[in-house]
DNA sequence: GGTCATCTACTTGTCTGACAAGCTCGAATT
DNA sequence: AATTCGAGCTTGTCAGACAAGTAGATGACC
């Protein structure tokens, strides 16, 4: 006959001690994301234990997914509970090859995003999509407030997607990228017709999403996107066939 | 010049892969809570790793809640693994229909990958893939591991596809479903069928990005996660016009 | 024979020391 | 001045040892 009751008495292992303490200690100082954490030795010389107590208790935070860990690096706060979700990608240089690789993700994505806009769009989406095309008419005009426009264009349309992941992950795209809309809509961008272009490509979206096409909404986000690239001077690798691909079909299926 | 050594090779910690092991083998022999697990040394023995290893491994898996230990008795089932990693979905949102959400961002995502694949696959790439292809070959007959390679199946696509962006997103939320893999490949699964069904599309998938066609490969990859979603029982709304669509689009391409 | 203390074998928990792998930064080299 | 390379840090892994806790066999005692 085995005392069940022995769970409220079970002794309290070192490394669940020590793991709540160093839990604690994150959400008492607020630790933003990235903050690097004491290195292991240090932690050992606070607690009093050995290295092995303090590498199971930040690996039962590595599962927990607030704390993340580098090999030569150390030890860093991932994200306040209950909010780690793509967080992982941060540190996302604006590196060259980086910039093409981030395109060719923002492609694929957000042409998705604009196809099932187009299936599930309610009216109070084609509204506020809408309004970011008025409002972006009205930048071309003054010449005043389009990067920033642009920004809620992408967005209204990835949240009538419907699928709420997708829109969180172009939400958070989209911030890692606002600063590279900002040449399309500089003074050079609209001297230089670019704001005029792709807004020219905005309007063709919004009006297959209206009509419910999905195809051609897709279509139109993907020859947004890789004219976008283009103008940012962004050197797409293969662009013979790479982004083109499906485009390419999609415009095959149109004809047939 | 670019080390395209690849994320893959590094970030593969022992513990890592010792605790996925772990949990799908838990999984798929549906161990009922309560059953022992082999000790730390038959597991070290086992995976051919130091004992701080395995218990790093089991630390992890104590964090997600499905194992349990005592000091002088072993470790013990928890509950199933579907309820402990119900806790990283949750971590997402608690939402019903997250799941297809989920589903339908991956079926953007990695059909992209797919396509990308296709066009910039390596012999190395090619020889990485195809041998997850062999493994979960393997498993069909022994029963047993088909989870884990499953994850490496996908993952190796994502690598090939030379878009380092786009394989941190894919191993991201291929870690977020790793768990919804394993009904797949469950006893049940392999009773069932469903199982050798995967394979199929997997194999599709290969030969596709193997000829270098991308249309196909893009098009083996939605029909196989458009099944996944099947299999598992995740209503996807307006299945009929939603991740056809691309589908539908590209088998017109291909007539044409 | 039955009861109980003890002893043994085995498990997980903790400690220690060492080396490998990966990263940063600055000095030395070209 | 730009580049290379190594010292010095970090975490990751290994090996062996002992402490603490448990189950079951052993054996003594009634």
């Amino acid at each position: 006959m085995t005392m069940n009751a022995s769970i409220l008495d079970r002794p309290l292992r070192l490394s669940d001690r020590v793991s709540s303490q160093i839990e604690a200690w994150i959400s008492e100082r607020a630790l933003a994301p990235g903050t690097q954490l004491p290195t292991e030795k240090v932690l050992c010389e606070r607690f009093g234990v050995s290295r092995a107590v303090v590498r199971e208790a930040i690996s039962r935070l590595k599962a927990e997914g607030c704390v993340e860990t580098r090999q030569g690096l150390g030890a860093f706060v991932a994200a306040a509970p209950g909010e780690g979700s793509f967080k992982l990608m941060r540190e996302v240089d604006p590196d060259a090859g980086d910039a093409a690789d981030i395109f060719e993700l923002r492609c694929m994505v957000e042409s998705g995003a604009a196809e099932l806009a187009a299936l599930r769009r309610t009216e109070a989406d084609l509204l506020r999509i809408g309004r970011a095309l008025e409002d972006m008419e009205q930048a071309l005009v003054t010449g005043d407030g389009g990067a920033v426009t642009d920004d809620a264009f992408h967005l209204a349309i990835a949240a009538a997607s419907g699928n709420r992941q997708l829109e969180r992950f172009l939400a958070y795209m989209g911030r890692q990228f606002s600063a590279s809309r900002v040449p399309t809509w500089s003074e050079d961008g609209h001297r230089g017709g670019r704001a005029a272009e792709a807004q020219a490509e905005h309007r063709r979206i919004f009006e297959a999403i209206r009509s419910g096409d999905a195809v051609e909404a897709g279509v139109a986000a993907r020859v947004h996107l890789t004219a976008a690239a283009r103008r940012l001077g962004v050197v797409l690798r293969r662009p013979e066939q790479n982004m083109d691909t499906t485009d390419r079909v999609a415009r095959h299926g149109e004809v047939a």
